[in-house]
DNA sequence: CAGATTTTGGACAGTTCGGTATAGTTTGAA
DNA sequence: TTCAAACTATACCGAACTGTCCAAAATCTG
């Protein structure tokens, strides 16, 4: 089992400088460089640059939506809390010092061909990101839990974006003051 | 002034182009096969393609702002309610035909350093964007008009981003949906 | 240990990239 | 009409790109 190791450490590889730089930026080369793997062994395993790609994403998605959930639920005392410790969860991604956006939105910029695989596992994933939200909105007892939801959802890709765009640390905290007025509102 | 005429058409197609497939995803070659414009006129007047995307941008910065605010004040029968009628701008630009996402994000996401010109240039467009929110603000007679274009601009971004991704018409709406809540709640 | 499988390194193909060189043609203005 | 400035086509450069081929070496399994 040599190559669960070797895919292993390619994926992981991968997603971090797709993740720094981009994925039409980066080539297999550099990858292949860094994670200290032959060519041969990409292409045995995955076949083509965009395999590897769907498959960084595809881990991305699942430890992300994890890391997540986990961390807004460490901060919330009562479950009707999480929808705002979320935004304190979104803090801390973005203050850890290899914020670079979010992978997944990139994705969807390079390859904005709505039938393009890899655009397709960027709008899988935000489902996922939807669904966790939606789960939080029903947990603070909202009236139209789906439509808050939505809303907040909006509030958490907008910060995203312009904590990447500014670099602003106060980014998530002035989503969550929006957010708490959302929720006050029903 | 022959010059003019060649410059412009070259920064039209080359913004048209970069708009639908992004900056490193098109080739200079395919912009001035598009634009009908021989190489060396473009090296002439702009001396590298990083020149020709910044003098794009920055017609897409004038040319932008100036249409957002135009539809947003013609939609608006009051100055107060330009706040909420500039997301049925957003909504008209989303269901546009040629809408691709903002290539100001796209731009933040490909040139990611943020001592990059691109990226500087990508700033200096959402703070002009920004500004034209805190002026609806201001005019919608909001107690802390700075923090509520704040927390507008966080949607609108959001709305963005999320428009392109799921290619979802009711997305502006849904944005216009919590900027009035916000607005509510002063 | 023996044999099957994986991984390795490096050369190579074929394309595309941004940018340059050059020599000739079109154009606008005096 | 003349002349300089602008634009043209084309060939070319070195670099980087994804992907392939192959023989040798390392590794896992029986």
């Amino acid at each position: 089992m040599r190559s669960k190791k070797k895919k292993e450490q390619l994926v992981d590889t991968a997603l971090r400088l797709f993740c720094r730089h981009g994925f039409r930026a980066i080539g297999v080369d550099t990858i292949l460089a860094e994670a200290g793997v032959a060519k041969m062994t990409l292409y045995n395993n995955f076949g083509s640059k965009e395999a590897l790609i769907l498959a960084a994403l595809k881990k991305r998605d699942e430890e992300h939506i994890a890391w997540l959930a986990a961390e807004t639920e460490a901060r919330a005392a009562a479950p009707e809390d999480r929808l705002l410790t979320l935004f304190d969860a979104l803090d801390a991604w973005f203050a850890g010092g290899d914020f670079h956006g979010c992978p997944f939105l990139k994705a969807s910029d390079e390859f904005d061909n709505q039938d393009d695989p890899i655009h397709r596992a960027a709008l899988e994933h935000k489902g996922h990101l939807l669904g966790l939200i939606r789960e939080y909105a029903g947990a603070a007892g909202a009236p139209d839990p789906g439509r808050l939801a939505g809303e907040i959802y909006l509030l958490v890709e907008g910060a995203t974006v312009v904590a990447q765009l500014t670099d602003d640390r106060s980014t998530a905290a002035r989503a969550r003051q929006a957010a708490e007025a959302l929720l006050a509102a029903g």
